[in-house]
This record gives structure tokens, C-alpha cells and sequence, in this order.
DNA sequence: TTGAAAGCGCTAACAA
DNA sequence: TTGTTAGCGCTTTCAA
């Protein structure tokens, strides 16, 4: 800002003309004659103008900025997620600023008002991991402030989410295996406290269902086998040497498909041949992984394009439109890495 | 922005007094009384008040804002390079924008246009890989928009400059091999166009040369080696099946070390006890990829606070004060994962 | 077809 | 200790 700054003025002076002209004749006002617009736009691309966006947003009370909060950019999925908002937004004419929360509450509280200060058109929200409260978002949200949240969202404010279907993907990896030929399958999941797990688990039971499997409780492990790759090689490793063991698994996230895929491996089984892994994803499987990996991957990217659609919905709706909130399930999508190999 | 704003007006007006009274209050200024601070900032609390950044902005000519341009986000390496930056930005009082120009030119120059336009208050920029001409940062750096290039930097700007240590980094790789035991170090370079290419295999050389271990042509392997896999598994295949086969390799980038360890691992070698792979990383090798690899890391979040550290110091200079460019070459770090098993 | 004036929210020099 | 005024860059109503 310190640098050299032509504006609206300064063509002003130079033509001997009033600014309210230049500004008219470079939105091209169909009252300015064709003179002038040529001269106010020869003289414009010579010294260089740009206008001012403070300036603008300041007089239409509009940033066209979108804001957004995620916990953390180095992870792929939200990567996608902003690529995916990046999409829309640009298409609408918005730009989008995004900030970390690091999963700090704090530093959402924080991102939340420096976001409102900056006085962005609407925002899209992922909650941080540490997020039980939610008065910062919610104040906004009642003081008007377009808002939509995605991904890790909250019932405590009646806004649009956007979410992955997680039944839907569980029940399509666990079919995926039974069509593979798998008929003991087991399931890696998470705490009994977490919705997700719960949901994904009875994903996996329906689609046991489906096709006449009978759901077998020790086919099932939960202590921390979402969490670290080691629990869940071992717990794998605990099913495989066991009585009846399974012929495949069902990993409800990336962590706990590695750990099996490691426990599967040093048991000397191949996969998918010997032993089938489909893992619940929000990573890309990149080729630092083995193939062949399948993998039911939340459609980060897609799910950017809508949250960022719902918001730009409700930002350009009129002031007596009343735009209802609705929640999105995004599908999943299946992902085959490698050659799959049927039993 | 069209939700309902309490500006310092609201303030002055339901307290009865001017708006320049309120603001004064608001800082601490120290002419008000305790009285009015304190029925102010009582107030401003009450109506939740936040003032407008925008408004700020154009005020003090001067909007707290450094913006980035990276070519991807989904990278790893820059994602952590945003984190450096966003580490030393806050702190300063600075808030980040990032944009991608996606590898593309023209989206590079277009974001530096928006930048430009929000009036930052200077950019940190690694140029897409697509650039080859510097025109559209070359007028704004000499209209005195403060900048800095990092990574991806270009001679054309005479402005500070981050960079990885490359020949350091080669040659640390290198020494790290040959003071595991390892005698004959293959090298699995790129295009002798790009001057990385020649720095690496220099530091490649040197070490070598300080160990006198004379430097063997045949064993530096160049075509499409740092592009894919594919290539790098066939030319490690090629080196591992000629007469005199290397018992170890430096590879150029993770792409090229991965097709190395693919190769190594199918003539049935034990890494690293029978065969010794160093890569040159800008990615984190996570779990992802087997243990035990070595690495040396490009210092993502290490650059990106140094560049913050750079711009900042050029914004903040006071304007007779003239800040001479400098070009900053980081230390690469060497990381090994797993158990080192020297020989 | 153009200009003058007001105002977006805020601050700061000057006056009182 | 507080108020008045002007102005950051821009748009837009009203008047000419």
C-alpha cells in the first residue's frame, strides 16, 4: 500500500474531467459519450489503474469474499475441499480466504471474528476436533452472516451442511468385498461415542444383510484401531490367528486399512488374493501406497463445489427471500488402486 | 455484509457522543476519561462490536495483509510453507491470503492482479512452473509492492529470495551413503536443463570427491528419471543388472526414489542393508511408504517463516530506509525413518 | 452527457 | 477532555 497507487482521480485530473465520468466511463455507463470512454480507458491502461477492491467493497457493503475455516491445509481432503470451493467461487465472481484452525478452538474463535472483521460475504465451516461450543458461530449466524458448514458440522446451528454419506459409503466398500467373492468380513471401527462410527458400522451390518450374511460381533473390533496403526495391526493380527478368521475387512478409516494391510502382510497373505482391505478414506491413496488398495474416498473436492453453491445461494438471495437450510449427503466414491484381483 | 453491523456511530450516537470519542475510548487513547472508556467499551462489549476492517483498511492505507502465491495447495511441501508463513504473519499482526495459480501462467498472473487489488501489503510468491516471463510481478515490484520469492524463484526480480540449500542437501545424501559403508553410489538425476539437476549432482560430486571415491559416469542416470516411477524403477533395473552394480543410490526427488526402491526390491534386496537409497524430498514421507527410508527434507515450514521474516521487514521499513535484497539458501534437513541399519 | 455532493466506517489534525 | 472536519477511493443520486 505503500507503493504507488494510481486512482480514480488522478485520470480524473489528467482528462480535465470529473471522477464520477471516470468511474462511469470504465463500467462503461452507456450515458458517457464514446470519446470520453476512450479516452478515460486509453489513459487507464496506460498509467496502469486497478481499482481499489477496499475501497469498493467499502462503498457497495460487499467483499465478495468468501471465508474459510478448516482445521488443517496439509491434510488432502480439505486440500480438495478448497480446490473444490475455489471452483465455484471463482466462477461466481467471489474470492475465497481461508484460514486454519489447527483444530484449536481458540484459533476458530479467533479465524471466526477476523473472518466477520474482514466483513466476508459468507463463510464455510469445518469444525476444529476440539470444538464442543459454539456461541462464536452461532452469534454470527444470528447477526446474519451467511454460513455453511461441511464435513465436521454441528445440529446446533440451523444452517445448510454439507456431509458424506457415510452408510451409503460403508454399506457400497462392504458390498464391494461380498461381490469380490469375501464371505467373512470383518470390521475395523471406531469408539461407540463417535456418530461416525456408529453409522459406518451399520452400513457394513445392512449390507451383510443384503446379501444373507449373518453379522458375526467378533468379526467386529473397536478400541482405538481408528486411531493408530499399530492397534489396528494388532487387532487385526488378533482376528487372523483366531479360530474361524475372516477372509477380508472392512477399515473404517485410512489409519486402521494401513495397520491390516501390515498385520494381512507379515501373516504372508496377499492382497487382495488371500485377504481383501477396503478402507474408509478422506486421503488420496497416492502411489506411496502398494496397489492394489481399494478404498471408498469422500469426495473432497465435490463436496468444496456444493457447500461453496449452497452459500453462494443464500449471499445473492434477496433480503425477503428466505432460503431454507437443507443437509447434502455427498456419495462416495469407490476407488480401485492396482489391478483387483477377484477370489 | 448484509447482516447487521453495530459501527461506531451506533456507539456514539446512543451514548450522546461524538464518533471520534468513541474511537479515541476504543484504543486507550489517553486524553478520554475512565468514565467514557469505560461506558464505551461497556457498550461496544453489549452490541458486540467489532470494527470494520475494511474501513480500516482504506483509512490507513495499510490493510495487514501478506498474500501468497503457491502453484498447489495439495502439496504437502507448500502446504507446511503456508504454515511457516501464517506462524510468523500472526504474530506480527498479519493476516495470510493464499492463492494458487494451479501451475498455470495465466492464473498467476491474474492472481497477483487480485492481490494487487486488495491492496496487500506485500506478496510472497513461488512462480508456476509454466512461467518464463516476469512482467506482471516485474511492474508491481517496481511500482513498490514489497515482495519475496520462495522455492520456485526467478533471477528477472531483484528482490530477497528462499531457497533450499541444493548442493548441501546433495551432498549431506551423498555422505549420509558412504558413511553407512556404501561404495558405489548411483545417481539418479533430471534434465541437464534444469539447473537443480546440475547443483544436485554437484553436491553429488563433492562428496565423492571428499571421500575419494572416484566418480563413475556410468553410474549417473538421467532420462525422465525424476518424472515418474516408471522410468526410475527401469534405470535402477539397468544399473542393478550391469557388470560393476552400484550397492546404493542418491535419487534426485521422491518420485525417482520410490521407482529405485520398487526396483531394489524386486532383484529381492533388503533396503537399506543390502542396498542404500537417500532421496531428495519435498514431500513428508508419511507412514505411507515403508520403513526404512532416508530423506532429505526440504524445510517447507523453516522456508516459509524465513520469507514471512523477509517481507515483513521490507513492509515495515520505514520509507527513506532502503532494505538491500538478500537470498536466503536453507539447510535441508536428512531424515531417517525406521531403523538405520548400517552395514 | 457530465458534474457536484454525499456517504460507506474509520481516524487524526485541529479547534474548542 | 471532547467535538468538528476532512478524507482514504469509489459509486450514485440529483441537478445541470
Amino acid at each position: 500500500m505503500r507503493s504507488v497507487q494510481v486512482t480514480i482521480k488522478d485520470i480524473a485530473r489528467e482528462l480535465g474531467i470529473s471522477p464520477s465520468t471516470v468511474s462511469r466511463a470504465l463500467k462503461d455507463h452507456p450515458d458517457i459519450s464514446i470519446e470520453t470512454k476512450k479516452a478515460v480507458t486509453e489513459l487507464a491502461e496506460k498509467l496502469n489503474y486497478t481499482p481499489n477492491s477496499i475501497a469498493l467493497s467499502l462503498r457497495q457493503q460487499k467483499t465478495n469474499t468468501i471465508g474459510v475455516i478448516i482445521p488443517e491445509i496439509i491434510h488432502f481432503f480439505f486440500s480438495t475441499v478448497i480446490s473444490g470451493i475455489e471452483d465455484i467461487a471463482y466462477d461466481a465472481g467471489y474470492s475465497v480466504i481461508v484460514s486454519q484452525s489447527n483444530e484449536s478452538y481458540d484459533r476458530e474463535v479467533m479465524d471466526s471474528k477476523a473472518l466477520f472483521n474482514n466483513r466476508v460475504d459468507g463463510m464455510l465451516i469445518s469444525l476444529s476436533r476440539e470444538t464442543t461450543q459454539f456461541d462464536h458461530l452461532k452469534s454470527l449466524f444470528d447477526r446474519g452472516v451467511p454460513m455453511v458448514f461441511f464435513d465436521r458440522v454441528t445440529d446446533a446451528i440451523n444452517c445448510s451442511k454439507v456431509v458424506v454419506d457415510d452408510f451409503g459409503g460403508s454399506f457400497e466398500a462392504t458390498e464391494h468385498l461380498i461381490n469380490q467373492g469375501y464371505k467373512r468380513i470383518a470390521h475395523l471401527s471406531g469408539p461407540k461415542s463417535l456418530t461416525i462410527s456408529e453409522v459406518r458400522l451399520e452400513g457394513y451390518k445392512a449390507a451383510l444383510a443384503k446379501h444373507n450374511i449373518p453379522y458375526d460381533e467378533k468379526l467386529v473390533m473397536r478400541d482405538k484401531a481408528s486411531e493408530d496403526e499399530q492397534s489396528a495391526k494388532k487387532l487385526t493380527e488378533q482376528l487372523l490367528s483366531g479360530p474361524n478368521p475372516p477372509d477380508s475387512l472392512f477399515a473404517i478409516n485410512d489409519i486402521a486399512a494401513l495397520g491390516a494391510m501390515m498385520a494381512a502382510k507379515e501373516k504372508g497373505l496377499k492382497i487382495p488374493k488371500d485377504f481383501g482391505i477396503v478402507g474408509f478414506s478422506n486421503w488420496r491413496f497416492t502411489s506411496l501406497t502398494e496397489p492394489p488398495m481399494t478404498t471408498v474416498n469422500q469426495p473432497g473436492f465435490e463436496m468444496g463445489q456444493e457447500a461453496a453453491r449452497l452459500l453462494i445461494k443464500q449471499i445473492e438471495a434477496k433480503n425477503d427471500e428466505v432460503i431454507e437450510p437443507e443437509t447434502v449427503e455427498l456419495k462416495t466414491n469407490l476407488v480401485i488402486r492396482g489391478s483387483s484381483v477377484p477370489k
